[in-house]
DNA sequence: TTGAAAGCGCTAACAA
DNA sequence: TTGTTAGCGCTTTCAA
């Protein structure tokens, strides 16, 4: 009991593949009484053709690569699990599925990419957390594979991308927390080696000159809530701790609050927290932070990449939004 | 400047295709110089074989699938989301890849396991949300096609699959709500078509019946938070409403919980809520609910999943997990 | 140790 | 309207 192939119909009927393969994809040039012969005989056998015999015919997959950063657990981050989830959603309409690998341990980052791209397996290939030399974007540009990326790169180079104005957000954000009375304010910031830690931080940066502020401290963390909460105690451990502490994303800034709440620090009065992301939890929390939508970043990236992989010129190919600052109760006016 | 192919490495070299497939493919039929020329060779070039061309040679894809059921939006599931990582970072260490499908706008459900199973796009496959009739695993079963499940169903079926104990874990849950002295205890079901929801419900009754008390009301939600929201209200405007609501799974307690909070009650004291997932933001809402792990379970799925698609025998085909009663805040006596 | 030939399942150019 | 032939890129007998 083996599978049913163009061959299997062709024997069946006594035609050839040839005609098999035509009658089945509808074109006219097969007599009515053929095609109806082979129709029949293929919905009676089940049969359903190779995607594999296909792409490798048509070099085409219709396939969509995402491919996920060495981080632990990167998958389980939620930040990844909304673009994952807009990058789907938007994509299917265009009946794309998608290819979703998760680097193994040893593995290096590389080895992934041209898994994909060389190896034909995938039509065009989203990008997401960009660093600042990203060498995946200056590979893909190389081999002129299309591609669209979620985030800015220092790189001189043109391609397709949505980033959000971290600088301007957090620009306004801490810009807030000095109008509401804050002197000492801190930052905990993202691996350096990623774009968007650098304009994030670069925007804390500029608030505080422009007022004439001294930093409140600066500590890098990984990204995960340990990572917010070993900053935060850092930070609370300094002589002068400061009255307000951000975040570059909301997973560290919910740690950080932890660390804060066992020491007896009031949110808010006490002590103000602010995050970068708005993912779930957040709202919850009362976490001020800014919101990027991320969902939606992934669905209009996947509309882009179509229009990509389909050599449609873009009206927009480059595309900044801008970050919505979501006042809540974990900020307020340093205690008197 | 097209592709680099066997063929471009056989003429470059003066080699026959055959020979440099044997070399790159690393036998020892092969002399070592011509093994080292074709591999420098291929080095220079940057050669890398073509994984559709394998696939179709060898039909194996190194690739499992997973669909996601056609609700919207099904990807932005916090559930899903935490199954997908489970998978895709169980996946990972034996180096296959996840082919995940959304399904289209009107597409049928079935056209997308057609797609992956008679289309050869991957070796197994991951079932998640059982239905009680799943005619996916008929389907699967029928194909012989390797693949593992969340979720029991009613069939008749020898198949391998993880479950959590949905009927017991409830059951607990709506004893201690009796225990606390609750007499109206409503419940808020998921669409019953599906597996887990007939048996949660199913410890919901029993608990209450082995204690001789009257149901205090059940809803059917469709499992988001305005679906909770909504039964939430029929609920709180009957004549005798409920002193506890147990909603079948946390998005609907959450939504719950907010109309009762716009209702003026006191979450815990005025009315007791209690869900089912134990989905990150409900340690934050101070919910109590019924934690299952999913993440581990979609590692654990993988694993067992790599073990079918060998033909390995598997020690436990059957796995049910019993959930973890996460008491928190939401709950508590009824008022006096 | 190497190469010719066949085949995985499909599509497409070209003849008949 | 149908069939023959070739080819996508690879692996695998089987001969040389």
């Amino acid at each position: 009991m083996s599978r049913i192939t163009l061959k299997t119909i062709a024997r069946e009927t006594g035609l050839s593949i040839t005609t098999v393969s035509r009658a089945l994809a509808g074109y006219n040039d097969v007599s009515p009484g053929t095609k109806q012969l082979i129709q029949e005989t293929a919905d009676r056998l089940g049969y359903y053709p190779n995607l594999t015999a296909r792409q490798l015919q048509s070099s085409s997959t219709r396939t969509v690569g995402l491919i996920l950063p060495p981080a632990d657990p990167s998958f389980a981050d939620p930040y990844f699990n909304l673009i994952l989830s807009g990058i789907g959603d938007g994509l299917a309409p265009f009946g794309y599925d998608l290819l979703v690998s998760a680097p193994g341990p040893m593995e290096q980052e590389i080895e992934n990419y041209r898994r994909m791209v060389e190896g034909g397996r995938v039509d065009g290939l989203v990008i997401v957390r960009t660093q600042q030399q990203d060498p995946r974007i200056a590979y893909l540009i190389n081999t002129h594979f299309p591609f669209v990326v979620f985030g800015r790169t220092n790189l001189e180079c043109d391609y397709v991308f949505i980033d959000e104005n971290g600088e301007e957000g957090t620009y306004q954000l801490v810009k807030h927390l000095i109008d509401l009375g804050h002197r000492r304010i801190a930052y905990i910031a993202a691996p350096l080696e990623f774009m968007f830690a650098e304009l994030r931080l670069t925007g804390y940066r500029r608030a505080l000159e422009e007022a004439g502020l001294q930093t409140g401290g600066v500590e890098q963390g990984d990204l995960t809530q340990e990572g917010g909460a070993e900053a935060a105690r850092h930070l609370l451990g300094r002589q002068e701790p400061p009255t307000a502490i951000v975040a570059a994303n909301d997973l560290m800034a919910i740690g950080l609050m932890e660390v804060a709440q066992q020491a007896g620090l009031e949110i808010g009065s006490g002590l103000s927290v602010a995050g970068f992301d708005d993912i779930p939890s957040s709202k919850f929390l009362r976490l001020t932070t800014l919101r990027q939508p991320i969902y939606e970043i992934g669905q209009q990236l996947s509309t882009m990449l179509v229009a990509v992989m389909q050599g449609d010129d873009l009206a927009e190919r480059k595309v900044i939004l801008e970050p919505e600052l979501m006042l809540r109760d974990s900020t307020g006016s340093p205690r008197a």
